[in-house]
DNA sequence: CTTCATATTTGTAATCATTTTAAATATGTA
DNA sequence: TACATATTTAAAATGATTACAAATATGAAG
């Protein structure tokens, strides 16, 4: 894991960003949730609890001068609100209709080779997902089957 | 091209929707403007020439109903608003960053293939675009940096 | 052709995520 | 200490979309 490595307050260093505290704990925040893809809401009301004065604006601000950096990717998957995601290795996601929940997919096609010429467009991003019912709620709804036939 | 075969009643009936004025007058604009993937508002604009009374919320209402019958596909690539696309066979697209147009890309690839089962989830719709600067916007970019090397 | 029930359309208000703006606060330096 | 600058904050503005209720159209029954 990166962050073991280099410290959060070198990351930001190195992007060219103040380390405040505010954008510390955001990043920190980012590098111990890669798994939920949080909205700006689920960031803000996380860090509430430590920074009872935190705005909303800040948690908006830095996220686009971390976007802006390159630091995370922004998944825009739900059509609602933005996702934010540390891990900016390229990968696909997967959206599930039931829960709401975003998780990684590894994909290894042409696909997601990207970066290449296509129809003479300059390809900056690739991004690829899938929708559907999640593991877990697929098992959800089987038990709830269950109990109506009871 | 399947709406000289099929009319646009014949479509919206097969789907058990109402064939009403403004409704078959969206589905023709939906059907007559597919390298588009307009928004609410390209959509609305245009057919308040034909149909004075029109209401946004008509427009709305019906790419709602239409999105839920199949007969469209919504595209969340902006992060800012709906883009709809009258052709629901599966292809990707791709974004441009400067000129915000979105184009048709095909994909021959396992990840387009789709409708199979990953990591357990059930998969029921495969999305994939790329991002960049497309043909137009790169010759524009060229020509603009001949003109201020003069 | 009326009358009534129902579906659709419309205009307005409400909602929600995000951005803008300007004041308050913090930081760093002279 | 004083001042310039950057950051944070709260509040207002924006923009896309939805909710709501009134107006209108449609279609069957009498
Ligand atoms: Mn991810
Ligand atoms: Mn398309
Ligand atoms: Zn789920
Ligand atoms: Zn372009």
């Amino acid at each position: 894991m990166i962050t073991n490595m280099k410290s959060l307050k070198a990351i930001l260093e190195e992007k060219g960003i103040k380390p405040t505290y505010q954008r510390l704990k955001i990043l920190e925040y980012m590098s111990r949730n890669t798994v939920n893809h949080p909205t700006v809401e689920m960031i803000y009301e996380k860090l509430l609890k430590d920074i009872p004065t935190i705005s909303m604006t800040t948690v908006y601000n830095t996220l686009n001068a971390f976007l802006e950096k390159g630091l995370v990717d922004a998944i825009t998957i739900t059509g609602t609100e933005m996702r934010y995601d540390f891990n900016t290795d390229s990968h696909h996601h997967f959206l599930c209709k039931r829960c709401g929940r975003i998780m990684d997919i590894e994909v290894t096609c042409p696909f997601s080779e990207g970066k290449k010429l296509q129809y003479g467009h300059r390809v900056e991003e690739v991004h690829g997902y899938f929708k559907g019912i999640c593991k877990d709620c697929l098992k959800d709804v089987r038990n709830s089957a269950e109990e109506s036939s009871l």
